[in-house]
DNA sequence: AGCACGCCGACT
DNA sequence: GTCGGCGTGCTC
């Protein structure tokens, strides 16, 4: 490989002493809200190639800037035309990334810089690092001895030839850095420059895979086949929890990688929770850890990924949706883990499904892309049916065990009894594994305590301020928070609305509610709640699960993926109808993705497990299909539905929200635009409505939905008809195109 | 995104 | 009279 990793390739250089006459002409795209690229003039004698970074002019400022494919415009006269002022040292982005830009923008209707934004800020990659003194064990120093004390012993005994910080070695050494700094001073250690972003391990490509099942052999083969045909093709592994899909996918990356030397690899995975174990687990596979990409990483994790990215030397990376729009050199194989995940459709900025651009892209770029799943979108269904995508199927579990047998509690003739939230059959299910010394865990997914506080006096609602969102208790805290926007408050003793003393009452259940009738039924058993509020002690209570330190789990979401417990064999879902309601095109669907992984966890190799889910709606099709474990026949109901409705993915929709603070003003445009409905065979418009939450921080949202036939192009419809509609600066419209949660 | 420009209310 | 609020528009 030529491609140099040192970090000197992203310095600056200047353009001091420039000839007098004129260079060329180039576009440059801004990381800006902009629709369009600028021209701009070289310095004269310097080429900047389509990708590189530059720095330029901009109105009054100077900004970091990309220079961006297609004509200048000859036509522009040259004495509006400024000069580049620098163009960076660094691997300019690759053409396919430029291209996937400019799709992106398109497709999701947002400015391409916006789009070059996600790109360029993401890892802030182009800031110098400060750099780092690290020290290695240097010769003895000549003349007298420098004297020994325990500690100087210490950081000897961690000291080597590889440079570690003086903070680093004090921790490992348990001393402090002073001692460090002493020994340096004295001659004993030696004073190197550390590489602020040192390069990622490669992954071993010569280390064995898993042995594999026949299933899995075969579905790694096809994946193999589509890696050496070096063009695009998108397939589905579709297999059941325990069935092995990392298995086999991870043959098709080390094949991906093993076929061309500087091949890139990225694996998406919806869940930030879930990258730590995974990481470990694809070090055990190619002997390093892939570079990771998540929105929690440290501002020095994120650079280095960022510029290994760009340099093509972090040949693997592991990431949440962001990671997509990491400027890889050459990505030729994008796995998206649980494809089906909500997690993948980004809701603030530019408006995204991961999924589905990670598709576009290997489409576009001409590599093969993998989805993974045991309970795959119908999107992803329709598209193997139809024969756009490839589908292999990993039916058996690992270890042959059956999956859980799922019953249904019906509340209304086995009510749980006033206050209280578990049915007598849950209960009795969980006695009968305390008493057996096996696990249960019991699933709500609702954070908190009770998701709405009423005054008992007045009826008054507690909202968060200026929306239409209800405040949470979190009784561990002795708050009310507000889910959307964070915003939380003590719990005040008095109605804010009626001032009666005590009268806010909680209604419903959450998960620590839940836990308290747990802790009230079984005293003596050992409880903990799992939720991302606890986000802090995740992997120590899932730790106590997996070892059996825990009789009763009670947990939101959080819990539905990547865990397994070997002593867990009862899952009780406290309210399987959740999700049911709302009105939400994909409520179905998500109800049972969501029920069929939860109750899932429940057994071992030897025993199956069991499960119970509490409902009022006996007769849902969705939980009929969970308790009879007919996931295709589900499926091709839910198909024949929203066939019928011409929505997705049958049909195309897209959503317009105006988002704005004065009321009257934000109506007054909604009117405009309903005024504006250009007219179109195959597309309907409906709206203006309000948005599902109203008011949010103090904006009211007003939204449109538009409905088009599958192949009728919608973004060319709503720009016809939002180009009608001029916008004052106070309202904010975003086009959501393929909106995933909508009342 | 920033930043300048410009048009109305409150003050020395 | 002018200082300064923020709504509007532009950046090659």
């Amino acid at each position: 490989m030529t491609v140099s990793k040192t970090p000197e390739d992203f310095s600056r250089l200047s353009l001091g002493d420039i000839p007098a006459d004129v260079g060329e002409r180039v576009k440059v795209l801004f990381p800006l809200p902009l629709f369009k690229a600028y021209d701009y003039l070289l310095p004269p004698g310097a080429t900047a190639p389509a990708g590189a970074f530059v720095k330029a002019p901009f109105g009054p400022r100077e900004v970091f800037g990309v220079v961006w494919h297609g004509q200048p415009d000859e036509n522009l006269p040259a004495a509006k035309l400024k000069t580049i002022t620098e163009v960076l040292v660094a691997p300019p982005l690759s053409v396919d990334l430029i291209d996937f830009i400019d799709w992106t923008a398109r497709y999701t209707m947002f400015p391409a810089g916006s789009v070059l934004r996600m790109v360029m800020r993401s890892g802030d990659g182009l800031a110098e690092p400060t750099r780092q003194t690290g020290y290695v064990l240097g010769a003895p120093p000549e003349g007298p001895p420098i004297r020994m004390t325990p500690q100087r012993q210490a950081v000897i005994g961690v000291a080597g030839a590889e440079p570690k910080s003086a903070s680093a070695l004090a921790a490992a050494a348990g001393v402090s850095d002073a001692v460090v700094r002493g020994l340096a001073k004295a001659g004993a250690l030696a004073r190197v420059e550390i590489d602020p972003d040192p390069p990622f391990a490669e992954p071993d490509l010569t280390r064995p895979g898993y042995s594999l099942s026949e299933d899995q052999q075969f579905a790694a083969e096809q994946l193999r086949r589509h890696i050496k045909g070096d063009q695009h093709a998108t397939t589905l592994i579709d297999g059941v929890t325990g069935s092995g899909k990392t298995e086999v996918y991870l043959e098709a990356v080390a094949a991906a990688l093993a076929r061309d030397a500087s091949a890139q690899v990225l694996i998406l995975i919806p869940e930030i929770a879930l990258t730590l174990p995974f990481l470990k687990r694809v070090a055990k596979r190619f002997g390093a850890e892939p570079a990771p990409w998540h929105s929690e990483l440290t501002i020095a994790a994120r650079r280095r990924t960022w510029r290994r990215a760009a340099d093509g030397s972090a040949r693997l990376v592991v990431g949440a949706r962001s990671a997509l729009f990491l400027p890889f050199q050459k990505l030729r194989l994008i796995i998206v883990d649980e494809e089906h995940d909500g997690a993948y459709k980004q809701g603030d900025g530019v408006i995204y499904h991961a999924r589905d651009l990670a598709v576009a892209r290997g489409a576009r770029a001409g590599f093969p892309v993998v989805l993974a799943s045991a309970t795959p979108s119908l999107e992803t269904v329709v598209n193997v049916d139809e024969g756009r995508y490839d589908a292999v199927g990993l039916a058996a579990r690992h270890a042959g065990a059956a999956m859980p047998d799922i019953a249904l509690v019906d509340m209304r003739s086995s009510p749980a009894g006033p206050g209280r939230w578990l049915s007598p059959p849950v209960v009795a299910a969980v006695e009968e594994r305390l008493s057996a010394g096996e696990q249960s865990l019991l699933f709500l997914n609702r954070r908190g305590y009770a998701p709405l506080t009423l005054c008992r006096r007045c009826g008054h609602k507690m909202t968060a301020p200026n929306s239409d969102t209800m405040l949470v208790e979190h009784r561990f805290e002795n708050r009310l928070v507000c889910h959307h926007t964070g915003f939380s408050m003590p719990k005040p003793k008095a109605c804010p609305a009626c001032n009666a003393v005590d009268g806010l009452a909680p209604c419903g259940p959450g998960v620590e509610r839940v836990a308290e009738e747990a802790r009230e039924r079984w005293p003596q058993a050992k409880i903990a709640i799992l939720s991302s509020d606890t986000a802090r002690a995740m992997r120590e209570i899932l730790d106590a699960m997996h070892d059996g330190d825990i009789d009763i789990l009670i947990a939101t979401q959080v819990v539905a993926k990547g865990h397994h417990f070997p002593n867990l064999t009862f899952v009780g879902v406290v309210d399987a109808d959740l999700g049911l309601s709302g009105g939400d095109l994909r409520a179905a669907e998500r109800t049972y993705q969501l029920l069929s992984q939860v109750t899932g966890r429940a057994g071992r190799e030897e025993k199956p497990g069991r499960a119970l889910l509490q409902t009022y709606q006996i007769k849902a099709p969705v939980l009929a299909a969970l308790v009879s474990g007919e996931r295709d026949g589900f499926l091709a109901a839910e198909a024949i539905s929203r066939q019928g409705l011409g929505f997705p993915p049958y049909g195309r929709l897209a959503a317009i929200i105006l988002r704005g603070h004065d009321e009257r003003a934000l109506h007054a445009c909604a009117q405009a635009h309903h005024a504006a409905i250009p007219a179109a065979d195959g597309i309907e418009v409906w709206g203006p409505a309000p948005a599902p939450i109203y008011r949010l921080r103090g904006a009211a949202r007003i939204r449109f939905l538009v409905k088009a036939r599958r192949n009728l192009d919608i973004q060319r419809f709503i720009k016809a008809w939002i180009g009608r509609v001029k916008i004052k600066a106070a309202i904010r419209r975003v086009v959501d195109i393929d909106p995933y949660s909508f009342l």
